[in-house]
DNA sequence: ATAATGGCCGAATTAAATTCAGCATCAACG
DNA sequence: CGTTGATGCTGAATTTAATTCGGCCATTAT
């Protein structure tokens, strides 16, 4: 497979429609995107060229927006998972949210409807080094606790986007619940 | 990149410790698995099969537990994001837990410590589908609605496990806050 | 009608994955 | 200590896949 790197930093393009052949595409590549141009081409119909020209403009136009090696949290050592809830009504700008998207221990940030608050999902080693995140989170001025979820077991952790095409296959990458 | 299918499939090995150059591979992969392991083994110092070696060691092992392409959900049509917090006091087994993962919508699962409830991380394409998928849930046996939040603008969503190494690069797959 | 475009295919070329035969290191063991 | 076996590396050779390219067909605009 080619380098994305360079699509993913040119300018995203026009944007063609994602039609019903690049929905097949992306729900075979989500599912496994180590597959040759010969085998999606088999896949979804079409020839090796065609299959690689789609996959091309795909990731050109932003709809891939990486490919991605999905890791196991047990064999990097953080298999704490926590969602973090935090009240942001104090907040200025985005300089919080800066501070916040620095921690790598940040997977993700959402701001939630309706509320004005900030859900975080946050992976560490252990409840130590999640205490330590949370208190350095907390001092950030601005930012004010609300609620946490420590989370035990992990029973599903798709990829992305499970239900791209219609036919979507059978779940795969499930988490193992040992946490 | 060979096909990962069956190393997935394979039973898990020994699983050898987890070194410095391996954690080092892993980041570079969860940025941009395309490259080809020529460019993999000069960022990490090794020979290109060698590089190829220990990617085969982390399939094997479950440390790589997939490769896949990371979608953008605007690019297929689903943009609500939601986090739904369900009481689970009234389950049996696990039969409940298989008929929520079977949900296409639904993208993880967690249970959280001292609370017997879960956490599921949905996205639909309108509130609309999200209503039909809430009420699809709770008309599961044993499920009790507890809180939802609806998310309106994430501003950050990396694929999985952002500091693998010590020196981890600037965060990249940000999703763009435009829900 | 006809040109222009976009998307596809198959063949040819280029580049990468994969295999393989050594070689070095290290730990276990006689 | 020297030997043996296992592990992990390298560079060269081979196989496989990615990529390029010329031409074809269908759709759309002129």
């Amino acid at each position: 497979m080619d380098t994305e790197t360079d699509d993913v930093q040119r300018n995203r393009q026009p944007a063609r429609e994602v039609d019903p052949i690049d929905r097949k595409i992306l729900g075979v590549l989500v599912d496994d995107a180590t597959i040759s141009y010969a085998e999606l081409g088999d896949r979804v119909g079409l020839s090796p060229p065609a299959a690689h020209e789609r996959v091309k403009r795909l990731r050109r136009s932003g709809a891939i927006r990486a490919t991605s090696a999905i890791i196991d949290p047990k064999a990097v050592k953080k298999p704490l998972l926590a969602f973090v809830h935090i009240d942001t009504r104090g907040w200025g700008k985005t300089p919080e949210l800066m501070a916040i998207s620095e921690c790598p221990e940040v997977e993700e940030i959402h701001s939630v409807a309706g509320d004005t608050c900030m859900l975080l999902k946050v992976r560490t080693e252990d409840t130590r080094a999640l205490e330590g995140l949370l208190s350095r989170i907390y001092e950030t001025p601005g930012v004010v606790s609300t609620r946490s979820y420590v989370v035990l077991s992990t029973y599903l952790e798709r990829p992305v986007q499970p239900d791209i095409t219609a036919q979507w296959p059978a779940p795969k990458h499930m988490a193992t619940p040992v946490y």
